[in-house]
DNA sequence: CGAGGGCCGATCCTTACCTCA
DNA sequence: GATGAGGTAAGGATCGGCCCT
């Protein structure tokens, strides 16, 4: 990691304020006079640990790789093209993006579980919607109903007692055959 | 049948961003 | 307005289990 990643984690050379100084870094350099901290470079944590590509990183920091635009837009578009990658084109992937196999095949694996994560919240979503327009379909349908049966639309044009006598009273859904046992329930 | 590798789901953990006092 | 604490979402990484070869 060169200076001006550094400099950039540490918030000190900052062009917008698109990057803010760690809680963790400033508690540590908070004692230090500041000539210390205007002239200390910031040790990636990264560089303090073995590099593992498996490897349990429980009982040290565990590195985080924020990928560049042009990496994941890379990715993104080998997703699009077949979202399990073989082994040779995870090779050829990592190769070209600069990363370990294992990072391509973590982001695919991250990619796909996101993916059907966001489809399944979609579904959910669009099921909750169909689910509360058929309510609200029912509940109209249940006052037609009453309605019909108290009379109140017996000088309607659009009264029809076959329509009435056709709808089960104990489930008050229509029945197969509203001509035959009208009075019956199904 | 055991070993090895890949995938998945769950979870951990860091980072960036937002809100609020 | 500036600042710091706390909350939260995003996403890279890890773990354990399952399945297949």
């Amino acid at each position: 990691m060169g200076e001006e990643a550094c400099n950039i984690e540490l918030g000190l050379a900052i062009g917008g304020n698109d990057y803010l100084r760690p809680k963790q870094v400033l508690k540590e350099v908070i004692q230090e006079d500041i000539n210390t901290i205007k002239s200390w470079r910031w040790k990636p944590k990264i560089e303090k640990y073995e590099d593992s590509d498996h490897g349990n990183e429980k009982h040290g920091m565990r590195k985080k790789l924020k990928l560049s635009h042009d990496q994941l837009a890379s990715l993104e578009a080998c997703f699009r093209a077949h979202n399990i990658l073989n082994p040779a084109q995870k090779q050829d992937l990592a190769r070209e993006l600069h990363l370990k196999p294992r990072q391509v095949e973590v982001w695919f694996q991250n990619r796909r579980a996101r993916t059907k994560l966001k489809k399944a919240e979609m579904d959910c979503e669009f099921l909750k919607r169909s689910c509360e327009s058929l309510n609200n379909e029912n509940k109209r349908l249940k006052r037609e109903i009453q309605e019909l049966r108290s009379g109140k639309h017996r000088t309607s044009p659009f009264f029809f007692p076959t329509m009435i006598s056709a709808v089960c009273p104990a489930c008050e859904r229509m029945k197969k055959e509203p001509s035959s046992s009208s009075s019956m329930a199904c």
